[in-house]
DNA sequence: TTAAATTACTATACAGTGGTGGTATATTAA
DNA sequence: TTAATATACCACCACTGTATAGTAATTTAA
């Protein structure tokens, strides 16, 4: 499953910014190390600190910096900012009210996996993804 | 997760078929029972048919029927027809190169997760989805 | 004070998915 | 044979996600 492509460029912008020992990171900079487009990374960095992820900082040797520890930012907080949580949360074959009780076809099989899906994007940390085996950004 | 409109389609149309008693079923009766659009499901179901999972008979009383036993049609394969298995299988964050060896900062967490949902896409058939539990479609 | 470096905003373009309309073609009951 | 009923095909439209361009506004080193 792939998530969106700006959910994948916040996740990788914030993994990026917590994996490295700056602390600010100019968007010339993220641009050229993460290879997201200019302007659109430029937006989605307005849309993080709106959104209360990270600050940004104006003028000469400014950038972006977070707001707050990475050990409170959630995947599926950062998902559901950019695109919305509904596409991973809802029903598999787009059914509005899929339940245990009014299953599609595919409910009691997929209902597991989804629900590991849920747990590992509503669990799991941005200081959690900090590591030395991660080689991609 | 959801996977594509169309893809949701075309598995509830064939769980659809796989849950009733009837052999052939008329372009009309699947629209009228499982409100997709007009243009649009007869659009697909030639997709399908051209991709061997049902045969179409034109014609006064034509209609739709299974092209093989729905035993041997996997949720994998109908997804891959309509709209490519590519999205489920890659990288979550879309690297074109992601594996245990090179991996990103998503992939020692989901990596066990995407294991399942591929099992069980590609090793769920049709026939399976019949049940009495089943309540949509 | 000024020039340089930076983020913020607005408008637009492009592509893919989902959806619609009209017409052509095939089959068969009568 | 003909009218009715069905699928097949082609062109087009709308919406959304992704991407780009140009300009405005802010901050600070010198």
């Amino acid at each position: 499953m792939r998530l969106s492509k700006t959910s994948e460029y916040a996740l990788r912008i914030l993994s990026f910014m917590i994996n490295s020992d700056m602390q600010v990171f100019s968007a010339r900079f993220l641009i050229e190390s993460l290879d997201v487009p200019d302007k659109y990374l430029r937006r989605l960095m307005t849309d993080l600190s709106k959104n209360g992820f990270i600050k940004s900082m104006k003028g000469r040797d400014g950038g972006y910096i977070f707001a707050k520890n990475a050990n409170n930012i959630y995947l599926s907080q950062v998902i559901d900012a950019v695109e919305g949580m509904d596409r991973y949360e809802g029903c598999i074959l787009g059914f509005g009210d899929c339940s245990d009780d009014n299953p599609c076809s595919l409910h009691e099989n997929y209902a597991p996996i989804k629900e590991q899906l849920i747990q590992f994007l509503s669990q799991t940390t941005i200081s959690e993804l900090k590591s030395n085996k991660v080689l991609k950004f």
